[in-house]
DNA sequence: TTGAAAGCGGTACCAT
DNA sequence: ATGGTACCGCTTTCAA
C-alpha cells in the first residue's frame, strides 16, 4: 500500500465541505447537468483536485440504476475462440461504436459452467446495462437471463434461441454467390468442403452452394469436415481428390479450411488456379497468406460487432426492445485462387 | 418487457418479510456463512423462489467494498490485437485462475484515448478488486491509476514501467538458446530476421542472437523488419538472402515471420531444412502450418495468463503488494524445419 | 440555482 | 443464531 494506511478516499461530502456547496450540486456538476453557477463550478474544481476527489462507481450505479457499461459476452468452446480469426475484430467493432457512446464494453468470457453461472450473475447484478452476444449456444442460462432481466441486447452470428435483436450475414446467399462466380470462370466438376454442419453457418453455405449448382450438383463431391480448420481442409480435400480426381473447382467452408486444401492440392500436384479454382469463406488473414492469395467471401466482423452494439445502444436510448434482425453485406473478394 | 411494468425487482427487504427473519440473516444467507439455521435457510430459500430475488450488484460492491472482480486489461495497438496469437490464450489461462478462484474477469479493451481515460476511471471506480495488465506502453494513465490505487495487479509481457507484479518469459535466453540448437546441427552461416527493435521482447531475441554466436556473430547477416508479421518475414528474407546468398541458417524473430521467410524461400527455390534451416519463436498456431512445420521456442502463453492472476489472486488474498517478478520457462519445440 | 433529506440495496458490528 | 441499526457514497426529488 502507498496511502497512508488512515487516509480514506475522499467522498462528495468531503468534496462539498471543502467547495461550500452541497453535496446535490457537486452531483449536478460531476453529470454535467445545468444549474451550477460559474463560482460553484469554480469552487468544486478546486475543491476535487486538493481533496484528490474519485467518484465511487458502486454508489453511482446504486443510487442511479445504470452502469454506462455494456457486456460483451463471448460464448464459444476454447478451441473456436483462439481459432476464429473474425472474434477479436467483432470486439474492436464493438468497442469503437460503445467507446463512442461514452460506454465501458465489459468483455466476459464463457469458458466453463462455473463460468455461466457466475456470468449470468452479473448480468443479473446491474453492472451492465445491455449486452453484444457472441455465442454458439442457444437458450443457455445466459440467453434466459438476458430475455428474463428484458436488457437491451444484440447477439451476433446466429439468430438467438431467444426473441432478441440479431446481427448477422447471410450465409446461404454468399455462398449461392461465390459458387455462381466460380462456375461462371468455367469450372465444370465443382467440390465442397462442407464444415461444421452442426452450426447454422455450415449448414447454410452448403445449402447455398447446393443451390446455385442446381440440376448440376453431385452430392458425391461434397466432402464434410468437422470444423473450419487448416487440419481438416487438408483431410476433407485429400478425400474430395481420391473420390473425383476429375474435379476441377473448390469451395472451402471457411479461408482456413481453403487453405488447407490448397496445401493438399500442392501436394497432390495440382495447381491452384490452372487445374483447381479454390474459393474460400471469410476473407480472415489466412486469405492473403496462401499461395496464391483467396478469392473469398468478405466477412464484415468488425462491421457486425459495431451494428451489434449500435443496436444494444438505440434500445438503451429509446427504451424500445422490439426485435430486429438486421444482415450485413458479404461482398466477393475476388484475388487469384480461382 | 415481460415484468410487469410496476413490480419492482425483489429486494433484501422482501425477501426478509417474506421469510420472517431479519435482513442480516439474508445476508450471511447469501455469503454463505455460518450461524444460519436449518429453518431459517429453508424459509430464507423459499421466500427467494418465492419473490424472486436477484442480489444487486452495486448495492453489494457499495456495503462490501469489493467486486469479487478482476479486469483484465487489453493495451495494444489495434493490429497487434489482433494479429498476436498469443493474446487469446493468455486471456483464457487468466480466466482459468480466476473463475476456480470464483472471480469474475472483465475484460477491457483499450484502443483509443478515449478509451485510456475510461478505463482509467474504471479501475478507480471500484468495480473491480485488482487487474492482470496485457500492455505495450508504459507509465500510461492506466498504469498510474493501478499504482496511485496500490490495487493488486500483474503486467504479462514487458516489465511494467511502475512497480508492480510481472509475469514473463526470458526472450534473450530463449533466443540464445535456440540458435545454440541451430548452431548445433552443424550450420555456419546463420542469419537473423529481426522484428520489434523498439520492443523489449524483439530487441531481446537480438541480443540472445547474437550472444548465441559470439565472436562468429555477423552483423551483415541480420536483417531488421518493424512488425512480427508474415509479410515482414517475405520481405526480410529476400533481402537478406540478396546481402547473403551463402546463408544456411536463418532464425526469424517469431513464427509468423518464419513463415514469411520460408514462403521466401521457397520462391527463391531454395529447399528448408536441405538447404537452409529456420528457426521460429512463439509455437503458435502458424508453427504446425507452414510447410515443413516449425522448429521454434514455445511461449507459455496459457500459463502466463494463468500465472499474472494467480499473482493478482495472491495480492488479493494477503494484501501484500509486494513486487515479484517471474519467467515461465521456453521449451524448444523441434519439429522440421531445422 | 441551491440545499436538505430521503432513498438506492446491501453489509457488518453489536447486543441479545 | 438472530435482529437492530448504523453506514457505504452518490443521485434525485422537493422546497426554498
Amino acid at each position: 500500500m502507498n496511502a497512508p494506511e488512515g487516509r480514506r478516499r475522499a467522498t462528495v461530502h468531503d468534496v462539498a465541505l471543502e467547495a461550500g456547496v452541497s453535496r446535490g450540486t457537486i452531483s449536478r456538476y460531476m453529470n454535467g447537468e445545468r444549474y451550477v453557477s460559474a463560482e460553484a463550478r469554480l469552487a468544486i474544481e478546486a475543491a476535487i483536485e486538493k481533496v484528490g476527489y474519485v467518484p465511487n462507481g458502486a454508489a453511482r450505479n446504486l443510487a442511479a440504476r445504470r452502469s454506462m457499461a455494456v457486456g460483451f459476452i463471448v460464448h464459444e468452446p476454447h478451441a473456436l475462440f483462439l481459432e476464429d480469426p473474425n472474434i477479436g475484430s467483432i470486439m474492436l467493432g464493438a468497442n469503437t461504436a460503445l467507446s463512442a457512446a461514452d460506454y465501458q464494453m465489459v468483455t466476459l468470457i464463457v469458458d466453463s459452467e462455473r463460468d455461466t453461472e457466475r456470468v449470468a450473475r452479473y448480468l443479473s447484478g446491474g453492472f451492465i446495462d445491455g449486452a453484444v452476444i457472441v455465442s454458439a449456444r442457444t437458450k443457455d442460462p445466459i440467453s434466459r437471463a438476458v430475455e428474463r432481466l428484458a436488457m437491451p441486447s444484440a447477439f451476433v452470428g446466429h439468430p438467438p434461441g431467444v426473441l432478441a435483436a440479431y446481427v448477422g450475414v447471410d450465409n446461404r446467399g454468399a455462398a449461392k454467390a461465390i459458387t455462381e462466380r466460380l462456375v461462371a470462370t468455367g469450372r465444370r466438376r465443382i467440390g465442397m468442403i462442407a464444415a461444421a454442419l452442426d452450426r447454422d453457418s455450415g449448414s447454410d453455405r452448403l445449402a447455398g452452394f447446393t443451390s446455385a449448382l442446381g440440376s448440376r450438383f453431385d452430392p458425391a463431391l461434397v466432402e464434410e469436415v468437422p470444423l473450419y480448420s487448416y487440419a481438416a481442409g487438408v483431410a476433407g480435400m485429400q478425400r474430395l481428390l481420391q473420390r473425383a480426381p476429375d474435379l476441377d473447382g473448390v469451395f472451402a467452408a471457411s479461408d482456413a479450411v481453403a487453405a488447407g486444401a490448397i496445401e493438399a492440392l500442392r501436394m497432390a500436384g495440382r495447381r491452384v488456379p490452372e487445374d483447381v479454382g479454390v474459393v474460400g469463406f471469410d476473407d480472415s488473414t489466412w486469405a492473403t497468406r496462401t499461395q496464391p492469395p483467396l478469392s473469398t467471401v468478405h466477412q464484415p466482423a468488425e462491421g457486425l460487432g459495431r451494428a451489434a452494439a449500435e443496436a444494444v445502444l438505440t434500445q438503451l436510448e429509446t427504451g424500445d426492445l422490439t426485435f430486429t434482425g438486421t444482415m450485413l453485406p458479404t461482398p466477393i473478394v475476388w484475388r487469384a485462387s480461382a
